[in-house]
Formats: C-alpha cells, sequence, structure tokens
DNA sequence: ATAAAGTAGTTTATAATATAAACCAAAATT
DNA sequence: AATTTTGGTTTATATTATAAACTACTTTAT
C-alpha cells in the first residue's frame, strides 16, 4: 500500500530543486538559490547529489566575465518525480 | 511560493503513520509497525516525537495480559497533516 | 518447574542527511 | 589599491533516521 519513497527526492530543498525545473526546464545556480531561499552551500551540496544521480545536468560556464552554473532535468530526473508525486500520493489521501 | 514544509511530518515514517491514523482514527504499535514497515525501535522513536509534538495521543495499556500502545491522531495532528498536504501540493504540481 | 522462544516495546549507539560556517577566486566598486 | 560583492565549493557541525542492544514480561515446550 504505502510505497517506499525516493530518499534523494524526498528532502525539501531537492524536491524543490526538481519542481523549478520540471517548471522552467533551465534555470541558473542564483535563480535557485532565490526561489529555493536557501543558502549557497546547500545548494551546492543538493545540486551535487542530484546529478549525481543522473536528476539533472549541470553545466558550468561564464555569463559575461562571471561564472555561472546552468541546470536542467534530465529524462531519468523527470521519470523519477514522477514517480515520487505518485508514491506519495498514497500517503496523502488524494 | 514554495511553502517551508512542516520537518516534523516530511519524514517517511511520521507522514505514514500520520496518514494511517487519519484514516482509522484508532491504531495499536503493532498495527502501525506491520503497515509501515519499520523497525520497533524507529517506530517507538516517531510516535514519541508525534506525542510530544501533541500530533498523536499514545495510551498504553494491556490487551489480555500483553502490553498494547495504542495511538490517535489529535485535532492539531488532523490540522498539521491538512497544511503539510496543502504546502506540498506547491511542489507537486498537482 | 524451568528453560527456551516469542511479544511488545524502550533506550542507546551509529550511520546518514541537512545545514551552516568558513573559505576561495575573480569581478566590481569606492 | 583596498574593500566589497558575486558565485560558488569545501569542511565542520547539528539534526535526523535507523539499527542494535536491552528490558520486562508471556507463552510454549521439556
Amino acid at each position: 500500500m504505502l510505497k517506499k519513497l525516493d530518499p534523494l527526492l524526498h528532502s525539501e530543498l531537492r524536491l524543490a530543486i526538481m519542481s523549478l525545473l520540471i517548471s522552467v526546464n533551465r534555470a541558473d545556480f542564483k535563480y535557485l538559490k532565490e526561489e529555493t531561499e536557501s543558502t549557497a552551500g546547500n545548494l551546492s551540496v543538493q545540486l551535487t547529489k542530484l546529478e549525481e544521480a543522473g536528476y539533472i545536468i549541470v553545466k558550468k560556464g561564464f555569463k559575461g566575465k562571471m561564472p555561472q552554473t546552468v541546470c536542467s532535468i534530465t529524462k531519468k530526473g523527470t521519470e523519477a518525480f514522477e514517480k515520487y508525486v505518485n508514491d506519495l500520493k498514497g500517503y496523502l489521501n488524494l
């Protein structure tokens, strides 16, 4: 009945990141930091975890002269997110 | 936009406990352990946390000669659960 | 009647996770 | 040219979850 939730997604910040990336497709570090109201350190750590899991792609480049980190969601990430949402529904009586 | 999630409820086991108690109203330790497939130790710890928060009531008694712990959800717990579900919806694109 | 095994938990220790603090390199500002 | 700001990473610490060990008692088998 109650499905085991993907521990990588059952984290407030990582879930927020994925939720944002699902709707906007691409987002840079600054944007994610603002929208999630997280600290840079925490965001950095969680992006790395999502990247290592293959849920997102992280590209480092420059915007003008300033470094810029751009993130996007992968197919695997989208599927994992959708599965998580469905599994979670079992807990929420939706 | 993205609301801060109640950390007490954003835990797989505690959420499962609350979800079960919402639907059945009363449940004993054994039933919760079976349904959640948790270890007794983890369940014990999480029930105490929910009790301390005033989200559930834990009553210790006996069933025949064996000890029995019966749990039920409080009004505060029900309200917290409902708020959590609503806040979470913002993350899930539902 | 007693030893062994099972029930219903709690407590304590350890592993995993999240968060914050400290740091770094370069750019922009004063 | 010193200071502050930007855009991060790394490391340390606090929190949380999980597992292991223990308690107290009951039931069953010998």
